[in-house]
RNA sequence: GCCCUCAUCGUCUAGAGGCCCAGGACGCCGCCCUUUCAAGGCGGUAGCACGGGUUCGAAUCCCGUUGGGGGCACCA
């Protein structure tokens, strides 16, 4: 009995560990969660890692921080478990041997001796001719000794599958409807060195565990027809496919590493996104919300989850308004979650003394409705947490705020400042104003622009009192007085 | 080159023949608020790729053109 057979949808996310996670992984993740969660079903997590030259081992681990992080989790994998174990493919290969070996058996599929230079030196040739490329099956009906009697050739063959002149190319697309997919050539179902190409262990996979919807990047259509022969060729009852939209960069091509920071989802959290935030944005990418807000949690995207939202044309990854998205999700934290996040955002970049997390949770609530990123607000309270020995005034800053006629400014802020006896926002406030604006007739801005930089180091930055009730009265006078002597 | 696929503001999208001289969001611009910067409030800018049909009527249906994207590996 197969497992579709035990009720509820099935559906799959099987990325290759070949490097940073990548965000398509993420934004299928999510696309299959939703389903999955709206009808019951189960969410598998499968590793495919039959490509030993671009495997990388600590792809895997980070597949799975990130997609937890995500709060995108599985119910079945190979940290997990399951019903059909093993859930890496590399350790698979005993169950793929025999499908290849029916194949062969029933003349769906050959042995294939050729050489990889052989193999680029035709398709070179094709090419050069203007003829579609495609495999040209020297090998079909020969034994290795009358195969290699005729060159280019290799000790170890690879089978490939003997695509029939009648092969269907259109399939039903739970997205798209009625697609047609180009004409497959002779695909290598087993590679020499025992490993299945991804188009073998895909079928085998997908129906050995009971997969019922297949959801994969757009990418895959043309490969569709060559799974649908294997299906069928095998016994195994068809699944439903389902082509996603492929994420863009900015230039519309297939979103990359290279051309894009956001492809790799570890670069979400070095920034400082919130997974919530991401989560909300990618379901924003080629689907329509049918409610009239743009912000949602993943709950809500899942309960009202249907293929038919889905878009065809591929969305442009769009980093502003996930910025903007981001922030909006940063204001609606309450203080103190916002603070825990920015001090453990911190401690993760290493960028946190003993005593700095306490001045961080204080200084959080002044950056909050600030920033757009976590390394942004964190970057805004750089002046809070840096050793005073380390502090330094930016040069464009003093050179506009602290020059010759500026210092009477700062002279009286701090001969205002020094007799305090109590050091809150409001008394500074009072103090300050009471001595540059009333005192000495300065506009608000021209008054407190010399503090701020004085204190802060920068022409941006946080509310001045309230950073200085939280920087301190040493440290703020130690930091005025300095900016009056070293002028 | 061959095959497939897609086409609403700069970007993400609503729109499933009359409700659309096209709605929302981000961005951008202006104003208000204001100790800088934000946030917030108010207002504005901008689009149905083009050409033919079908129809009383098309952003919505059909055909073509153009443009974009994907695929054509012993990578997934």
């Amino acid at each position: 009995m197969t497992a579709a057979a035990e009720g509820g949808p099935r559906l799959r996310v099987a990325p290759s560990p070949t490097g940073d996670p990548h965000v398509g992984t993420a934004y299928m993740s999510l696309f299959n969660l939703g389903f999955v969660r709206r009808h019951g079903g189960r969410f598998v997590l499968r590793i495919e890692d039959t490509d030993r030259a671009r495997f990388r081992a600590d792809s895997e681990q980070q597949i799975y921080d990130t997609l937890h992080w995500l709060g995108l989790t599985w119910d079945e994998g190979p940290d997990v478990g399951g019903p059909y174990a093993p859930y890496r493919q590399s350790e698979r290969l005993d169950t793929y041997q025999p499908f290849v070996e029916q194949l062969l058996a029933d003349g769906r599929a050959y042995r294939c001796w050729c050489s990889a230079e052989r193999l680029a030196e035709m398709r070179e040739q094709q090419r050069a001719k203007k003829l579609p490329t495609g495999y040209d099956r020297l090998c079909l009906g020969k034994t290795a000794e009358e195969r290699k009697a005729l060159g280019g050739t290799t000790d170890t063959p690879v089978v490939r599958m003997l695509i029939p002149d009648d092969v269907p190319l259109t399939f039903t697309d739970v997205i798209r409807g009625e697609v047609s997919a180009p004409r497959p050539d002779d695909q290598v179902i087993l590679k020499a060195d025992g490993f299945p190409t991804y188009h073998l262990a895909v079928v085998v996979d997908d129906h050995l565990m009971g997969i019922t919807h297949v959801v994969r990047g757009e990418e895959w259509i043309s490969s569709t027809p060559k799974h649908l022969l294997l299906y069928r060729w095998l016994g195994f009852p068809e699944p439903a496919f389902a082509h996603m939209p492929l994420l863009r960069n900015t230039d519309k091509s297939k979103i990359s590493k290279r051309k894009n920071p956001a492809a790799r989802l570890t670069w979400f959290v070095e920034e400082g996104y919130l997974p919530e935030a991401l989560v909300n944005f990618l379901a924003l990418l080629g689907y329509g919300q049918p409610g009239e807000s743009e912000i949602f949690t993943f709950a809500e995207f899942s309960a009202s989850f249907d293929w038919a939202r889905v878009n065809t044309v591929g969305p442009v990854f769009d980093l502003q308004k996930l910025a903007w998205l981001n922030g909006h999700y940063i204001r609606a934290l309450s203080a103190e979650e916002f603070g825990e996040r920015l001090v453990a955002f911190a401690a993760r970049a290493g960028e946190l003394g003993k005593d700095a997390a306490v001045v961080l949770r204080a200084g959080a609530s002044l950056v909050q409705e600030r920033c757009e990123t976590l390394a942004q607000g964190l970057d805004m309270l750089h002046f809070l947490i840096i050793d005073e020995a380390n502090f330094a005034v930016d040069d464009a800053a003093a050179a506009k705020h602290l020059g010759a006629d500026q210092l009477p400014t700062v002279a009286a802020a701090e001969a205002a400042l020094r007799p305090l006896s109590e050091w809150s926002a409001a008394a500074i406030e009072q103090a300050l104003r009471e001595a540059l604006v009333d005192g000495l007739g300065l506009k608000p801005r021209l008054a407190f622009g010399p503090v701020r930089v004085a204190v802060t180091g920068r022409q941006v930055s946080p509310p001045l009192f309230e950073s200085m009730e939280i920087l301190g009265r040493d440290r703020s006078l130690a930091r005025i007085g300095r900016a009056r002597a070293e002028r």
